[in-house]
DNA sequence: TGTCAACCTAGACGAATGCCGAAGCAAGCG
DNA sequence: CGCTTGCTTCGGCATTCGTCTAGGTTGACA
């Protein structure tokens, strides 16, 4: 079976993604919602929430694999399908330097999905 | 690990958690992580994305089922189905007046959704 | 009171998700 | 060269999710 060197293209969501108005402010057209929904769903789950801020948090915004793993009680092939996921979903990006993968959060990204979310104005109260 | 499914008390985001240091300065705790993935989750839908903002756009703060529904190509208790979700995860309140059912945004909790995924940082990596 | 409209609940079914163990690449070291 | 370590990919199950149709439940109105 032949090796394909390229891996991952994906990045639904870059950098330069218009995006965001924020959502209470203007309704989101379906194709922005199909668009951002993915990066939402990713961090729709406890494990990879954990991974996304102990990525997002780590000291030179980058976080080996190593590190991550032992952090829970799953098998490496999972902690690796939901890094996976979260690398589909635009939210991280991964680098391998010699013997380990370091994973960095995208920023830029987490700023977009939190200035859609961010309703310009108050709290509940009206 | 021990992991104790929530069993959905309603209302695991109230208005008054505190939550959320952003992601990106501060590791998330599991318990956090468990308590806020719900609310990522039900956002990671577009259709219930869309909906989210419809409500949370609307005029006075509240949108009708009624108005709801005929935006999609789906069932009504499709729409029911997604709202209850959204509900379920504590973005949305629902009251019903008279002969329709009106749906308001918690806008507190989409705050603070907001505020833990704004990294009070900048952009990626230039 | 009977009837209609709006909305939710119940049950079912295909598709996607989360998890694991085993196997496959990649990099370093004896 | 071959062995060990790190991470990913590959098949497999059990569970959850999104959608539908069918059947309530609530309220308005003649």
């Amino acid at each position: 079976m032949p090796k394909q060197a390229t891996p991952l293209p994906h990045t639904v969501l870059g950098d330069d993604t218009p995006c965001c108005p924020p959502l209470a402010q203007q309704r989101v057209p379906a194709e922005v919602a199909t668009a951002l929904a993915p990066a939402f769903k990713a961090l729709g789950d406890p494990v990879r929430l954990q991974l996304m801020s102990m990525i997002a948090s780590a000291e030179n915004g980058e976080a080996c694999v190593c590190d991550l793993t032992p952090a829970f009680d799953l098998s490496g092939p999972t902690i690796s399908h939901h890094l996976r996921t979260l690398r589909e979903a635009g939210l991280v990006d991964a680098e391998r330097r010699g013997t380990w993968v370091y994973y960095r959060a995208r920023k830029a990204v987490l700023n977009q999905l939190a200035a859609l979310l961010a309703s310009g104005g108050g709290t509940t109260a009206p």
